[in-house]
DNA sequence: ATAGACTTTAGAGTAGACTCTAAGGTCAAC
DNA sequence: GTTGACCTTAGAGTCTACTCTAAAGTCTAT
């Protein structure tokens, strides 16, 4: 197939799929005589499986890690795959914590506003922006 | 003030400071007889406001719109600032969700393997991002 | 034979928010 | 009078992962 129907049947677009190449995560064997682009099957397992990986959160780096992995199982251990799944997770759930902290914050200043059509003369979030010791007056 | 004494008051480094003014978020009114940028404590507040908006996830764009509602209060009202807040409290959750969905998926792939020293061959990482079906086995 | 859809390439552009560099000027202390 | 810490500028570089462009070649259908 061509990098069209590629794209179309892995979620990439062609420009991605090129790219992909590019950075050496996707070798292409085959050219037509017009030099076109040709994939097999195997070709399209390979960018499922990097689109999943992506889909799952996981950098490019760290997909070429998955892909030699892939790529020459016996060489590798399950440590391995394991492993760089497991610091994500650990990137995940800091990531997660960080933008629970942040909500909570958000929260605490929607909640003092009443956000109608008065003036924003005295409007708490601005001066909960400005200051810090309204954090300090809310916990008091 | 000069720039090194706000950045260390402030959290934010002299360049950053010097970046900022020139998005226009920062004004310098004062320069020494060197040329040198002289803040004052207002200039700090301000430092500090934009810090504390940046520490909530908000972007410099938005930053801006605070700005300009703390520069001038009475011309806004406090819906301006609530909607701007609402909107991110909306993101914030938008991405948690997302990343309690790839959390999910990831320790789904990781409780599937060993992650011990064993080879690769059978790694059930590996696999799973290899195949769709390896999930729908999963959940039948 | 020609329109329209597809493909090729190298390389530039995008996003957001910094971060750094080079080459120079200033200032306080010893 | 010189060292070292600070300041100035315009502009380039960083990061990640694309995304797009231009100019050209190719294929398919009518």
């Amino acid at each position: 197939m061509k990098i069209g129907e590629l794209a179309k049947k892995s979620g990439l677009s062609a420009h991605t799929l090129r790219f992909y190449e590019k950075q050496g995560l996707i070798k292409v064997n085959n050219r037509s005589e017009s030099n076109y682009r040709i994939y097999n099957n195997a070709d399209l397992d390979t960018a499922k499986f990097i689109k999943r990986c992506r889909d799952m959160g996981f950098s490019l780096e760290e997909v070429e890690v998955f892909l030699s992995i892939r790529s020459d199982r016996p060489a590798h251990i399950c440590a391995d795959a394991k492993n760089i799944t497991a610091i994500k997770i650990t990137e995940v759930e800091d990531k997660i914590s960080e933008l629970q902290q942040i909500l909570i914050a958000l929260h605490k200043l929607s909640d003092a506003c009443c956000g109608g059509n008065e003036s924003a003369e005295l409007c708490s979030i601005i001066d909960a922006l400005d200051n810090d010791k309204e954090q300090d007056k809310t916990e008091a």
